[in-house]
DNA sequence: TCTTAATGTTACAGAAATATTACAAATTAA
DNA sequence: TTAATTTGTAATATTTCTGTAACATTAAGA
């Protein structure tokens, strides 16, 4: 189950961009492109989330947010604040007024799209999927734990997020460098066999008696989860 | 559904070529001859993959590449740079701006239109085609196999490479030597007589039982996928 | 029908890719 | 600090794939 997110920012190509994008990923999403208002729409709506622009022609994204923190039913309402660059990122940072994150403009969507599942994750697990399932494998993101028919399975760090990365796609291939690409952190630079070994780590880990192999190899191209 | 690409080079010539036959193969296509504007034409235009002169008159490829690289929300913008032959290949080669591929001038629609479709694969496999079908046979170059009326087969690289390249033309003829050039990793020099073996693999491999064969033999001139 | 060139088929050795193992260095936990 | 775990790599084993040569079969023209 997907929350429902609101917007107060007042461009309305951001507006469109970010709420046209958010409906795709399943998100309920409402917004206002003014303060006042938004405030009023906000409290009917009851989003699980709000994007807040930081520059409002009436309100201050502060005052907003002020506003709300005061209001016992939205007390915990998880925000994410959208600012402009150098727009005094400092008084941001520090800001105890309760704002749960910030992305700076101009974003991309993707960027955007996991800063607002990592603070929902955090503040409102129900609402955002945590949970990777393929077949009979479960990896829980919140808690780190892998489960193989719903045994529970202990994977190094590695092995973890390798298979986190199977689990976004599987059945597609992927060669060795796409993989280093993505599980290895940036300008690490280990060699492309080394992921031989740690595919056969976590199939070592993840093959249980008497159930089939989930990764596959494709010879000259990678490997995928089946 | 087909992606949007966009392209900045200055020879007219080669843009209006290339767009059209772009536009012919279901992309959508905008074009700039100019760097500066091209690069505020891209921005507002949003493509899935951006087609981009190393020379230019203005601004060079590099320098847009940068600019694109810096941006948020382009960052991650697939980029395949156009190269006049000999020109520095190395630099770009090396290069370490992040473009994704790139195709030295002259080239031939088809080398191209290659080259587009492998990067858009990886980086947006939703935008192109991954399924290749002919009558009961299918191929997904995603996940990498083959299906005949829905049982699974297996083939080696080679085999899979081959049948890839009769399924992006059935029906047409192709000389040993075309599938040669085509199939086979340049620089590589095999028999001629090689292509009959792997021909033969190929047909045991696809044949299954009561079903028709699927690779006709044109005697003096080559195969054809029926 | 005979001849011949082209294609089909088979088997096999070497090559290439992947699997497995062991170990030392690096990291983390105790 | 020591102990335990995790990581990357190199060395080795195993599997799978490739190309070729040798021989068989087929098709088409003389």
């Amino acid at each position: 189950m997907k929350g429902k997110i609101f917007i107060i920012e007042d461009e309305a190509s951001i507006v469109q961009l970010v709420q046209h994008n958010l409906e795709k990923e399943g998100f309920v999403v409402s917004s206002s492109l003014n303060g006042n208002e938004g405030l009023k729409e906000l409290k009917k709506f009851e989003p699980n989330l709000l994007l807040l622009d930081w520059m409002l022609p009436d309100l201050s994204g502060i005052d907003i947010c002020k506003n709300i923190r005061r209001d016992s039913n939205f007390k915990s309402l998880p925000i994410i604040m959208l600012t402009a660059k150098g727009e005094e990122e400092d008084k941001i940072k520090g800001l105890e007024s309760g704002v749960d994150d910030y992305v700076t403009k101009p974003f991309s969507f993707n960027e955007l799209s996991a800063r607002i599942k990592a603070v929902l994750r955090r503040s409102d697990p129900k609402v955002v999927a945590n949970e990777l399932i393929f077949e009979d494998l479960k990896l829980d993101r919140i808690e780190k734990r892998v489960f193989r028919s719903d045994k529970e399975i202990q994977l190094g760090p590695t092995e973890f997020r390798l298979l986190e990365f199977f689990l976004t796609n599987p059945k597609r291939v992927y060669s060795r460098d796409q993989i280093l690409e993505t599980v290895w952190p940036n300008n690490v630079n280990v060699e492309s066999r080394t992921i031989d070994v740690h595919i056969r780590r976590l199939r070592q880990s993840i093959n249980i008696e008497g159930k089939k192999e989930l990764i596959r190899t494709v010879r000259a191209s990678g490997y995928s989860l089946i």
